[in-house]
DNA sequence: ATAGTGCGCTATTATTAACATAGCAACAGG
DNA sequence: CCTGTTGCTATGTTAATAATAGCGCACTAT
């Protein structure tokens, strides 16, 4: 098991591991943000039923990501299977923002693209 | 050159391309998000100023994600080298709350760190 | 013309991460 | 015993990333 990235350790950008690089070393891998995003809009669910709801994801890759989230404290597997920390919550919701751009980026494509062919 | 992810076309986690699934299959690969941070930061500069303020990048990897980060349109290469764009300063402001919830992280992460040896 | 500098990258090789698929061990119900 | 579901591991293959060296170009000074 590779190093979970952690504040305070040296991380990707980061030796002295300032917590926002930190927090780039650990959502910036395959499917980590993906993983807590599906959690937290299923809610507590098992293994297979976030395998699917992620449409393609391994199960070898989904499980390096639960026990890195696990480790980080956003998530826990309980009594209903896997479900978001409050800490996993905030982040989730400081994912909002994002999400909203994203829309914003869409639109933009579409836009620069109905231009390009006729303009 | 692999394929950048877009909305509205194939990419992980969504078949039918959902914007914010595209946008964590492009943030979600290696140093994209530290790139876009250290880019707005420090503001316009060159490739090699770039790459020494994220302390240990390669040239192909950095080389790989402004590629990436310019074709979504979040940043550009211009008169005084690279730089944001206005989408992608949005990028970075949407990722300001992530800064915030890394610091609490931070700070949980102290706090049972400290309280694991004595209690 | 020549040498030096900084620029954005590319080439090469090695290592690591991720993919895809199959399947295990544990538990529950019948 | 048989079947199904659970979380997860093993395996072989492919893709991504790392680490280092260095290229071609433009500019400057000599």
């Amino acid at each position: 098991m590779p190093d979970i990235p952690a504040p305070g350790k040296a991380v990707r950008g980061s030796r002295s591991g300032s917590p926002i690089m930190a927090m780039f070393d650990l959502l910036g891998r395959r499917w980590a943000m993906g993983v807590l995003w599906q959690l937290y809009e299923q809610g507590p669910c098992t293994f297979r039923a976030l395998q699917d709801a992620c449409e393609s994801i391994s199960p070898a890759v989904l499980n390096s990501r639960l026990k890195e989230l696990r480790i980080a404290g956003f998530i826990i597997h309980g009594e209903g299977g896997y479900q978001v920390t409050d800490l996993g919550a905030e982040v989730y919701r400081a994912l909002l923002p994002l999400s909203k751009v994203s829309k914003t980026w869409a639109e933009a494509l579409a836009n620069s693209d109905a231009g390009s062919s006729s303009d």
